[in-house]
RNA sequence: GGACUCAUAGCUCAGUUGGUUAGAGCGCCACAUUGACAUUGUGGAGGUCAGAGGUUCAACUCCUCUUGGGUCCACCA
C-alpha cells in the first residue's frame, strides 16, 4: 500500500468495478425490498453542493441498508424543469444578442434549443452523480420528460378531468410579463419594497376617499368595499355611484367585506376585480350573492394599459399611467396625499420581476371537490397522510424528520386554494386537451375527426415532479409497476424544506389520489448549506463551489464526510475548505492505521469471528467496538448521520490508533484481533466513505469480493467480562495513569527521550500492564509507592496514587500551586454532591442507579481529595 | 399580524425522552520527529451553556418573558 492514500487513482476504477458487478440493480440482490426515489436535479445546469450533501445522505442510507440485506433501489433521474430550464436558454439566447427568441425561433426551433441545452446538462450531471459514488441503479434512469413519465401525466390529466378536479376558469391568476407565462402561489418570492400610498376621491360628487398603492388600476375598478361594523360609511352600503374618474365612467357599487381593514388608509377599498386576488374573491362573492360588481381589464398581458382603461393611457406602460393618473388627480383637484409605505410584493421566482394579477381563461385543479369514488377532497387526502394516515390507516402515514415541519405542512394544507396548471410556456409537456369551436375532448392522442387543435400551452413542472415517486416505477403501466410493487411505497425521501410545499405536498397528493397510498413512510429534511459567512452559496454572489474540484483535490469521500458532518435535520450548515482537509486527514489516517494492521496480520482472513481477548486492552478494544456497532446502527437506523460519523471517527483515531494499535505494538501477537477489527470498521466507515474502504478491501482480499455487498457487522449481546472489579474500570486508569505520567514530564520539562522511575501503589493490574505504561509513558522501572523518596511529585487516580522522581528539582512553589488548582476544582464538586446526597428529597425521588452513581462518585473524589491534600503536606 | 428556528470554547457545531466535574473538529500555546500516518504524535490554555423568572430532589435540556440573529406564511388596498 501506499503511503498516502490518493482519491484520484482509485476512484472511477472503484465506480466502474461497482457498476459492472451489478449490485446497484435490486434485481442482483435479495431480501427485504428498500428503495429511495432520488429527488431529480434540474437540468438547468450542473449540480452544487446541495445536490453533493443530498446525493452523501442517500447513498450513505442506500448502502447502510444494501449491507444489512436489503434489496436496495435508489433510483436516478432529471427533471427538465420546464420555466426554469426554458428561462435559462432564453437568457442565455438573449445575451448572445438575439434579443426575442420566442419569435426569432418558433416553438419548434426554440424547443430543439432547450432540448439541446437540457441534454448537455443532463449529461453533466449524471456523470456528477457517479463521481460522488452513488449507487444508484443506472438501469432505471428516468426523467420527468422522457416517454413513459409523459405518459403518467398524461393519464392522470385525464383520469382528474373524469373526476372534475380539473377545470377551465375565468380568474385572476399570476402574471410574469417578463416571462409571458402564469405562475402559481407556491412559485412567488415575495419581496419587501417602498411604494407610495396615494389618498385621493373618485370624483368632486363622491362622498370620501380611499387610499391605493396603485392608481392606475383604479380605472378599472367597479366598486368599493368598506368594513361592515365601519360605522362611518354605513350609511352609504349598497348605494351606487357613477363617477367620471380620469375621464372613464365608473359605476361603483359600495359592498362590505370582512376583509377590508378599518385601519389602513382610509378604510374604504377600491375594488378591482381584474388585478387583484382578493378584489376579484369579492367579485366572485356579489356573483354567489346575487349582487353582481363588473369585472374591467385595464392591464394586458403584455404589461401596458388597455384600451378598456381609456383613450388616454391605453397602450401607456404601468408605470407611465401610473404618473399620468397621478397628475390628473392634482389637476383635478381631487389630489389629497401620499406617504410612504413598506410593502411586499409578490415577484417570479425564475423571472425575477414583479407579477401582474391579470384575469385569464385557466385550467385549475379543484382542491376542495369530492373526489367521486372517495367522498374526500383532495385536500382531505393530503391532511390525512400526515395525521390519521390514509383512511386512518396508521401504516399509510407520512412521518417527517424533523417533526415540525408537520405543523408547517398542514398549515399550509388548510390555506391551499385552487391549483394553476397553465403555463405560457413551450419547455413541458403539452396539455392534453383539444379544441373544435365550442368542442373540448381531453387525451393524449388527437380525438377522431378534422379540425382539432391542442392547446399550446404546458403543464406546470410539479405536476410531473408530483408523479415521480411513482411514474419511476413504470406507472400507469401495470405489467412494469406490478414488477416494481415491492419499492411501493417507498421507504425514504430525503429534501431541502424549500421545496416542501412545492413538492412534497404535491407528491403526496398525486400518490394518495391515484394509488391510496402514500410515497414515502419517512421524510428527511435537510437545511441549506451556506459558506464559510453563513450566506447562500448563488450565482450572483460568486461564492459558488463547484462539487467536482472539491473532489479533484480531496477526494470523494473527504467531500463526503465533511457535507454529513455538523448536520442535523432542519437546519443549514456551512461549508468550507477547512471542514473537506479534516475530512480528507480522517480518510487518509484510515488508510494509514489500514496499512499497518495489515502488516501485523499474518493471513487475512475474510470471514473472521470475534477473537477472544487476550489482554485488558484486547478486551477493553472489542467490547467498545462492540458497542460502537450498536450505536452507529441505531444512530443511521435515526437518520442521525453525522452523529454516526462523530462516533465512528472518535472510536477509529481517539481509540484505535492513538491506543490500541500503539498497544499492539507493546504486547504484539495481534493478527487474528487486527484482522477483525479492521474489516469491522472498514465496513462501517463504507456507507460514509464508500472508495476509501473499498480500495483498501481490495488492497487486502483482492478485487474479486466487494466490500459494498458485505455484510454489516452485528453487535454481539454480551460484552467479554472480567472477573476482576479492578478489571471493569481497569483500561481507563491505565489511559489515565500513562496521561498522568505523560503530563507531569511536559509540565516538568523532561526530555521526551528520558527514560523515567515511577512509584505507583502496585496491584494486579499494574503489574500485568507495566509493558504498556513503561513504552508509552517512557518509564524506565515501575516501583512500589512505599518507596518512593523524597521530594517526589504525584497524581491520584482513582485508587491510584503515583509519582516520579525529580532527583531534588522539585519547584516546591510551583508544585504547591499546581496541587491547590487541582484541589480548587475537586473540592466544590465534593461540595456539592455532599449537598446533593443529603437531600432527603433526592434520595426520596431519585432512581436507585443515579443515587449509587453519585455515592460512587462523591467517594472518589473525596479520596482524591485527601491524597491531593496528603501531598501538600508532604511539600512542606 | 400568525408561526417556526437559532443563541453552548476564538471559529464551526454536537449534546433526542431532565441525572457528565458540559464535548468534538478547526484555530491557538508548548514540546516531539528515521518506519502506519507531518494529511503525524504528546501535553495544555479556553465556556457562570444569550439574559431574567418558574417547574423539579435535579435544568444546557421542560415552561414563561426579555434581548439579538435567521426563516416561512398571511395581509398590504
Amino acid at each position: 500500500m501506499e503511503k498516502a492514500y490518493e482519491p484520484k487513482k482509485y476512484e472511477d476504477e472503484i465506480y466502474k468495478r461497482w457498476e459492472e458487478s451489478g449490485f446497484f440493480n435490486p434485481d442482483n440482490l435479495e431480501g427485504e425490498p428498500y428503495s429511495i426515489m432520488m429527488p431529480p436535479p434540474n437540468v438547468t445546469g450542473v449540480l452544487h453542493l446541495g445536490h453533493a450533501l443530498e446525493n452523501s445522505l442517500m447513498d450513505t442510507m442506500i448502502r447502510f441498508q444494501r449491507m444489512r440485506g436489503k434489496k436496495t433501489l435508489l433510483l436516478p433521474g432529471t427533471d427538465h424543469a420546464a420555466v426554469a430550464t426554458q428561462a435559462r436558454v432564453e437568457k442565455n439566447l438573449i445575451a448572445e444578442g438575439i434579443e426575442h427568441p420566442r419569435e426569432h425561433f418558433g416553438r419548434e426551433g426554440l424547443l430543439e434549443k432547450i432540448r439541446e441545452y437540457a441534454e448537455e446538462s443532463k449529461a453533466t450531471i449524471l456523470n456528477q452523480i457517479k463521481k460522488m459514488g452513488t449507487s444508484c441503479d443506472w438501469s432505471r434512469l428516468a426523467y420527468t420528460f422522457d416517454e413513459d413519465r409523459s405518459k403518467a401525466v398524461n393519464t392522470v390529466f385525464k383520469k382528474m378531468h373524469e373526476d372534475g378536479l380539473i377545470y377551465r376558469g375565468h380568474r385572476v391568476v399570476n402574471w410574469s410579463v417578463k416571462g409571458q407565462s402564469t405562475c402559481s402561489d407556491d412559485e412567488l418570492v415575495h419581496v419587501e419594497r417602498k411604494a407610495k400610498l396615494y389618498t385621493f376621491k373618485y370624483s368632486e360628487d363622491f362622498p370620501f376617499t380611499i387610499a391605493t398603492t396603485r392608481p392606475e388600476t383604479k380605472l378599472g375598478d367597479t366598486a368599493v368595499a368598506v368594513h361592515p361594523k365601519d360605522k362611518r360609511y354605513k350609511k352609504y352600503i349598497g348605494k351606487e355611484y357613477e363617477v367620471d374618474f380620469c375621464g372613464n365612467n365608473l359605476k361603483l357599487k359600495i359592498i362590505t367585506d370582512e376583509e377590508v381593514d378599518p385601519e389602513f388608509g382610509t378604510g374604504a377599498l377600491g375594488v378591482t376585480p381584474a388585478h387583484s386576488p382578493t378584489d376579484f374573491e369579492m367579485y366572485e362573492k356579489q356573483k354567489a350573492k346575487g349582487e353582481p360588481i363588473d369585472l374591467i381589464q385595464v392591464i394586458g398581458g403584455d404589461g401596458k394599459m388597455t384600451t378598456k382603461a381609456g383613450g388616454e393611457f391605453a397602450g401607456l406602460s404601468v408605470e407611465e399611467a401610473r404618473e399620468k393618473v397621478v397628475a390628473r388627480l392634482k389637476k383635478d383637484g381631487l389630489f389629497v396625499s401620499e406617504e410612504e409605505i413598506d410593502q411586499s410584493v409578490g415577484t417570479s421566482d425564475r423571472f425575477g420581476d414583479v407579477v401582474e394579477a391579470i384575469p385569464m381563461q385557466q385550467w385549475w385543479l379543484d382542491v376542495n371537490k369530492e373526489i367521486p369514488s372517495r367522498k374526500k377532497s383532495l385536500r382531505d387526502l393530503m391532511k390525512e397522510a400526515l395525521t390519521t394516515g390514509l383512511d386512518g390507516d396508521d401504516e399509510k402515514k407520512v412521518v417527517i424528520n424533523p417533526e415540525r415541519f408537520t405543523k408547517l405542512y398542514l398549515d399550509r394544507v388548510n390555506n391551499l386554494r385552487d391549483w394553476c396548471l397553465y403555463r405560457q410556456i413551450w419547455w413541458g409537456h403539452r396539455i392534453p386537451v383539444w379544441y373544435r369551436g365550442e368542442e373540448i375532448q381531453v387525451g393524449a392522442d388527437k380525438p377522431d375527426g378534422d379540425g382539432w387543435i391542442q392547446d399550446e400551452d404546458t403543464l406546470d413542472t410539479w405536476f410531473s415532479s408530483g408523479l415521480w415517486t411513482f411514474s419511476t416505477l413504470g406507472w400507469p403501466d401495470e405489467k412494469k409497476f406490478q414488477e416494481n410493487r415491492d419499492f411501493y411505497p417507498t421507504s425514504w425521501m430525503q429534501m431541502g424544506y424549500e421545496i416542501l410545499y412545492l413538492w412534497l405536498m404535491r407528491m403526496i397528493l398525486m400518490s394518495a389520489y391515484n394509488l391510496d397510498e402514500i410515497p414515502f413512510k419517512h421524510v428527511y429534511i435537510h437545511g441549506m448549506l451556506r459558506d464559510k459567512d453563513g450566506q447562500k452559496f448563488s450565482k450572483s454572489a460568486g461564492n459558488g463551489i463547484d462539487p467536482l474540484e472539491v473532489i479533484e483535490k480531496y477526494g470523494t469521500d473527504a467531500l463526503r464526510y465533511s457535507l454529513m458532518s455538523g448536520v442535523t435535520p432542519g437546519n443549514d450548515s456551512r461549508f468550507y475548505l477547512e471542514k473537506v482537509e479534516g475530512a480528507r486527514n480522517l480518510v487518509n489516517k484510515l488508510w494509514n492505521m489500514s496499512r499497518f494492521m495489515l502488516m501485523n496480520i499474518e493471513e487475512p482472513k475474510i470471514d473472521i469471528e470475534c477473537p477472544e481477548p487476550k489482554t485488558l486492552a484486547d478486551s477493553w478494544t472489542l467490547n467498545s467496538l462492540n458497542t460502537y456497532i450498536r450505536n452507529i446502527h441505531d444512530s443511521l437506523e435515526s437518520y442521525q448521520f453525522s452523529v454516526a460519523g462523530e462516533i465512528l471517527r472518535s472510536f477509529t483515531w481517539d481509540q484505535l490508533a492513538d491506543w490500541y494499535l500503539e498497544i499492539a505494538k507493546i504486547e504484539g501477537n495481534k493478527s487474528e484481533i487486527l484482522n477483525y477489527i479492521l474489516n469491522v470498521i472498514l465496513k462501517l466507515w463504507h456507507p460514509f466513505m464508500p472508495f476509501v474502504t473499498e480500495a483498501i478491501w481490495a488492497e487486502i482480499y483482492g478485487g474479486e469480493k466487494m466490500l459494498m455487498v458485505e455484510k454489516w457487522p452485528e453487535s454481539k449481546k454480551k460484552n467479554f467480562v472480567c472477573d476482576d472489579d479492578l478489571y471493569l474500570s481497569g483500561y481507563n486508569l491505565i489511559r489515565d495513569i500513562i496521561t498522568g505520567i505523560r503530563s507531569l514530564r511536559a509540565e516538568y520539562k523532561i526530555e521526551p527521550a528520558k527514560k523515567i522511575i515511577v512509584y505507583i501503589s502496585k496491584n494486579k493490574l499494574i503489574t500485568e500492564n507495566a509493558e504498556v505504561i513503561k513504552v508509552l509513558a517512557r518509564v524506565e522501572e515501575i516501583k512500589d509507592l512505599s518507596e518512593k523518596p523524597e521530594g517526589a511529585v504525584g497524581f491520584t487516580q482513582g485508587a491510584i496514587e503515583a509519582c516520579i522522581d525529580l532527583a531534588g528539582s522539585v519547584d516546591t512553589e510551583k508544585e504547591t500551586k499546581r496541587i491547590q488548582k487541582e484541589i480548587d476544582k475537586v473540592s466544590p464538586f465534593v461540595l456539592g454532591l455532599e449537598k446533593k446526597l443529603s437531600n432527603k428529597e433526592f434520595a426520596k425521588n431519585a432512581p436507585k442507579e443515579v443515587v449509587e452513581k453519585e455515592k460512587q462518585k462523591l467517594n472518589e473524589a473525596k479520596e482524591k481529595l485527601e491524597k491531593l491534600g496528603e501531598q501538600l503536606i508532604n511539600l512542606r
